[in-house]
DNA sequence: CTATTTATGGTCATAATTGACAATAAATAG
DNA sequence: CTATTTATTGTCAATTATGACCATAAATAG
């Protein structure tokens, strides 16, 4: 009898195009009218299919919790048998990813919120923990005798490089960083092989 | 003849609050009242002082560019004349340097809002690019015989892990996640050392 | 065709932020 | 003491973001 709902479809809609405007202008910077134009829609359709401002927000950090953390067992399910953790750094820092990443940029964004809106730490922090923990995983698996320690710190390097990368390119910086990046993270691997030979 | 001006006294306290609600609240998020509360005066008093909000930008970028600039310089020319890197990243990664770096939190927001706010992205990029050049001049002092590129990737990852350690502490990390930085950045400088040994 | 449900857009009220001007108090040179 | 400059506060207008409601159009079951 009703009307066919587009609800779900424009609920998706919508909130990707919120999460690109976090994105680009942070979670203040990201008004209503920015997210209405990103979707195509008038503001109070933004209003009518997913809610007012803090609804859109909790829309944001489930979709953190849930499609981010789907879209990275993926990634870590794609890799292949041999070479998985050139595969992954390939991956995470082909030149390509890095420029055009969104989910890293949005994960800054949120980060630097993450303060003053509780409500997306916990999702955000459990992502990132999980992230580490495959990385972790990955390296282990690569270097079987390097130490907790060293696997531990190899993890947070690349993740920090990761993160990192993508903020310091929206200043212009030279090419070069990129491959530093990736250096360095190759580096942190090969430090964890060099380290199990030698305890061998 | 007239009264005494307050101004320049003045002008760096307000510049000083604004940097700190910046830290706290992000660029966007740091409204005038902030400010003026921050720095216990009205806001009336903070456009007699400083002016609008693009003249407290501007101040704000300048005081990126000069006292950050000197704050830096000022660190590096402390460093003992042995074990400088030990020490440098002993400065970085001290726990309670990490935990009360409002330097680093301003930062990121800035870098955050580069985009948005091209007059600050100029002296945030050549801070950094001082910022790394310095410490890759110290790699090279200590591993003479380490591969530029090698070098670049060891200073971007130190830089890298500095900037992320304290993003992330917003997160409420565990603690480990501190020791895992300092691991990290220590196995970079490791690895330099022994592709020099090995290059011998 | 009719009724019901949904989509979409229009519009207003409210709060927050900012810019700007005016007014008063204070301090010092002469 | 007087004049001049500055400090400080008060206040209002304009803009913007947001929330909320209402009206209209559209689509489908019966």
């Amino acid at each position: 009898m009703p009307r066919p709902s587009l609800k779900d479809q424009r609920s998706k809609e919508i909130r990707a195009a919120f999460a690109r405007c976090v994105a680009r202008f942070g979670l203040d910077g990201a008004t209503l009218e920015h997210v209405a134009e990103e979707a195509g829609v008038s503001r109070p359709s933004v209003r009518h299919f997913v809610g007012n401002r803090e609804d859109l927000i909790d829309a944001l950090a489930a979709h953190v919790q849930q499609d981010y953390q789907a879209k990275m067992e993926t990634l870590f399910a794609w890799l292949p048998q041999t070479g998985r953790i050139e595969a992954l750094i390939e991956f995470m820092f082909a030149p390509s990813v890095v420029s055009s990443s969104e989910d890293v940029a949005l994960a800054q964004a949120l980060m630097a919120a993450a303060d003053r809106y509780p409500s997306v730490a916990a999702p955000l922090k459990s992502w990132i923990m999980e992230f580490d923990q495959l990385i972790q995983n990955e390296l282990s698996a690569h270097a079987p005798n390097a130490s907790p320690a060293d696997v531990a710190g190899a993890s947070f390097g690349i993740l920090s490089l990761y993160f990192n990368i993508d903020a310091l390119s929206q200043l212009g910086l030279p090419e070069r960083y990129g491959a530093a990046a990736k250096t360095a993270a190759l580096n942190l691997i090969a430090n964890l092989e060099d380290a199990s030979d030698g305890a061998d």
